[in-house]
DNA sequence: ATAAACAGGTTTATATTATAAACCAAATTT
DNA sequence: AAATTTGGTTTATAATATAAACCTGTTTAT
């Protein structure tokens, strides 16, 4: 049985790239809203996939408030289609 | 998005409910193989998923040695469906 | 103009979980 | 009869997830 990546095997970090993956750039808040979770959760799984390289997070501004903005990377897209398929093993589809 | 049924939600217990979901029976032998798990955390995962009600452990005896078989239970099987369910919306299968 | 509330986060502390190490009793092998 | 193996359980530790507390700047009400 193949290993399933412990960094994907995260409610909240999958939910974050299954959005991701359907959707070309995702805001902080709207991550926030469609996986209604708290801030700081947030925060800190993000960080996780950013240091995987799993995902981009890029800061900026809109008008006067911050803006921070997620994007998947190639290597997440990877990573997440390998996660599912391993995942075939386990709930054999 | 649904929740993902924590206790399902572990790569061992899961391998271990996916093996049981195929079979009438396993005994703790042929699981620790099977998921290459330590004996140790095995016995504990076994623990949880008997405790939750989700499959049933029998000790008993081939000839002089001992042998613990694990089987599925109903509420068991539901809520492994329900969870495979609730994990389509994460990986869109 | 200033205080209070809010937006958008981050940092830190805590609870939970997963995992391996250490252990035990009985059986088997040398 | 000592050492090893089998089939586990218990306990200690490492890793994870999560929320609470906090911070910086902005908007709103007084």
């Amino acid at each position: 049985m193949k290993e399933l990546n412990p960094l994907l095997h995260s409610q909240l970090r999958l939910a974050v790239m299954s959005i991701l993956m359907n959707v070309e750039e995702a805001d902080f808040v709207y991550l926030k809203e469609k996986t209604e979770s708290t801030a700081g959760n947030l925060s800190v799984q993000l960080d996780k996939l950013s240091s995987a390289g799993y995902i981009t997070v890029t800061k900026g501004f809109v008008g006067k408030k911050t803006r921070t903005v997620c994007r998947i990377t190639a290597t997440g897209r990877d990573a997440f289609e390998e996660y599912v398929d391993a995942l075939r093993q386990y709930i054999s589809l």
